[in-house]
This record gives structure tokens, C-alpha cells and sequence, in this order.
DNA sequence: TCCTTATTTGAGTGATTGCTCAATAACTAG
DNA sequence: CTAGTTATTGAGCAATCACTCAAATAAGGA
């Protein structure tokens, strides 16, 4: 019936994630975004309506696929406080020597502390979107404890806000300029700050 | 002799550090930032030379100040151990309800994660910044062991890193729209971490 | 009071910002 | 092959970006 699309779709999104989540939202222009995408100004307003439309989306596409491998991880895990100690690892393992990934950080806090209040839908979305982690790891304590893995008297959603916290620190520690031990290490002290909580000291 | 300068330097750092640090540094335009200091761009470009040379400016002054509070708490407090314990808890009071601050996370850590590869200057500045910081926590550790505060087989060092990964989860958690009190609780939550290395148990 | 010298001013620089839209190109149904 | 429909293009919009500089201004010494 008429002409068919040259791009596809989640291609484009994917390009758009590695290109926000390496120069942030402000310093990434649509200059950049069109060389990213390798679309015009016309295609992508048509498609994505905005600047600020299409970084929503892209932090979709990030959440989507962080979200894939959260859950991956934790479920070929023995156990979910191994899981969620395999997962502190596998973030230091992304941060560290022959960076493949565009940042070190989390794409949701590099744009929570970057943007101001003038674009408060976007930071309305990544609040939204950190609960949601946030609520999902008070889900894996939860059942952690139903598993007899955490003592009785543990606070899981108070616990997970605490996880939440190791995971910010890590990944922004992890962007200074240091070395892969050091990084590996601080995954490993975390990971081990765990097991304070587990019903089998040591 | 000659005209005397009208505004007052440090006075005007002051200012420059709060408008960074609540707006970062690619969003603070020349004209924000007029505004702000109550200079025209003739004085501004005579006085610090460049937008990134005020950004160095000021985040020395931040810096300064930080160190100071740092230190007067530590100071103040009956053990080290004790004194960055309150630390944690001081981090949490200026994050929380009536924020005073310009923001809750750190404007070092604000910066890391906002600028890119093409500021290389500025990068290099605040990873050195949090290089000294590192080593003044390293520094208070080792005082605290060799005080017998805390066991002998802690690395002062590796725990150094693993406290600065708690500042800035705590910092970065604290961005997010979270009540009060759960900010209180995770500096709680974090300060006990610290007492799993101490001599005495509990 | 006048001169010297440093500071402040603000209009204006070219480049870049996010974004628009008429013209063009490519596809399919008939 | 043609008509109809949708996607792509890229020149160009007003606004803003970081920044410059000649002219105006203000202070102290003579």
C-alpha cells in the first residue's frame, strides 16, 4: 500500500540507549542522535516525536533488557541470596577493563542525578522505574526468607533499599578511573555484607 | 590606583557551586549563570576565563567545604569509628525533607557520571578529588586500627573503598522521591555494616 | 579636579540547539 | 504501468549556546 519503513525499530532504540546512556541526555544532540540512528530530523520526529520522547523510550529499552538479565541471573542461581551475590559480581564484571558497556554507571542514575526539574516527566519516569527495581528485589528477599536463606527479624524491603544503595555505589564507584581488582573486590565485600543476613553465620 | 572589583570572590564561588550543583554543568548556561553570580559575561570570562573554568573554581570551593565538615565531624566524635558513623547520619540529615542543599548526591559524583570523555580536564579533576577522599577515609581506618577499633586483619584500604561506595549509594538513593525516614534508615543500615569490623562484636 | 588604570557593561559574534515542512522517493494495490 | 500512500530527505527556522570586545564607568593618586 505505500513505502515500507527503512529502520527497525528496536535497532534504533538499541543505538539510542548506547548513545544517551554514554553522553547523558543534555550533551547528547540531535546531531549525534541522527548519526546514532542514522535517520533524518524528519524520520525521527515522525517516529519518536521529541528528544525527550525518544530518550523515554530508549530508557524502556534499557530497563527491558536490565530487567531480562537481573532475572536471568537470579533465576540459574541455587539460591536467591546467591543469585543477588552473582549479580553484584556480573555488574562488576560489566564495569570493568575493555568496557563493552557505553557507561559504567546505571543508565536510571546517570539520568537521575543529571536531569533537573525542567524535564520532570523523565524524572517522574526513572522514579518510577527505580521503585520498580527496587520493589522487585523486596520480592526476591521475600521469597529468600520464605526459603529459610534470611533470618526471621530481617526488614526485606528495608533490606532491599540497602541492596539498592550497594548497587548504586558500586556501579558509581566503579566509573572512577581504578583498577579491575579493586572493583572485582568492592563487588566482593558487598556480595559478602549479605551474608550478615543469612540464617547460617559465615 | 584603580577601579576596585565590585563583587567579592568567594562569594561568588559560593553561588557557582550551588548552581552546578543543583543543575549540573552542560544545563547551567552562561546566562544562568550570570544570573546567578549577578556578573556580566566581560567580568565572568576576565574573572575565571571560561564556563569550565568556573566549574574548576567551583567545585575546589565545594570541595574545601565538604573537606571541612568531613573533618569537624570526625573530629568531634569519641571514636573514629563513631565519627564516621555520624558522618553517614549527617549525609542523610542534609538529604532529607527541607533540603538546604542544592542537591542530595554529591556534586563529585554528580559530575563524574554527567561529564564525558571531551571535558577530559574536569574528569581528571574530580577523579583525582575522589582519590583524596578515598585516601583521608583510608587514612581515619588505619588511626582506627591502630586505636583497636577495629580488628586486626581488616584491609583499612579495601574498607576505604568499600565506605566511599557507601557515600555515594546512599547519596544517589537519596535523589530518589523516598520519605524521610527510609533515608535515615539506610544511613542506619549502613553505619551498623561498619560495626561487623570492629574489635567488639555487637 | 583631572588623569590613569582597572572593571563593568551589553550589544553582537558565529556556531549550534531542538525542531518543521515542502519536496522527493519508494513501496503496493489495482 | 499507474495511482495512491507513506517514509525519507535536508534546507532552514527561531532560539540559544559559549564567548568577545570596544565603549562606558568608577575608583585612587596627583
Amino acid at each position: 500500500m505505500a513505502r515500507t519503513a527503512r529502520f527497525d525499530r528496536p535497532v534504533a532504540l538499541q543505538r539510542a540507549v548506547e548513545l544517551f546512556w554514554s553522553r547523558g541526555y543534555y550533551a547528547s544532540s540531535m546531531k549525534h542522535i541522527e548519526e546514532a540512528l542514522d535517520m533524518r530530523p524528519g524520520s525521527l520526529y515522525a517516529t519518536f516525536g521529541s528528544k525527550s520522547g525518544l530518550f523515554s523510550e530508549a530508557l524502556d529499552a534499557y530497563a527491558a533488557r536490565s530487567g531480562e538479565d537481573f532475572r536471568q541471573i537470579l533465576d540459574s542461581a541455587p539460591s536467591v541470596i546467591e543469585g543477588l551475590q552473582r549479580y553484584l559480581h556480573a555488574l562488576a564484571g560489566c564495569c570493568m577493563g575493555a568496557a563493552q558497556a557505553p557507561a559504567q554507571a546505571c543508565m536510571l542514575i546517570k539520568t537521575l542525578l543529571e536531569v533537573n526539574a525542567e524535564d520532570a516527566a523523565l524524572l517522574a519516569k526513572v522514579d518510577a522505574m527505580l521503585a520498580m527495581i527496587e520493589a522487585r528485589l523486596c520480592e526476591a528477599l521475600t521469597q529468600a526468607k520464605a526459603a529459610g536463606e534470611l533470618r526471621a527479624e530481617v526488614d526485606c524491603a528495608r533490606l532491599a533499599r540497602l541492596l539498592q544503595a550497594q548497587i548504586m555505589g558500586l556501579r558509581a564507584f566503579a566509573t572512577r578511573d581504578v583498577p579491575d581488582e579493586q572493583i572485582a573486590a568492592l563487588a566482593d565485600d558487598m556480595a559478602s555484607l549479605l551474608d550478615g543476613f543469612r540464617v547460617q553465620p559465615g
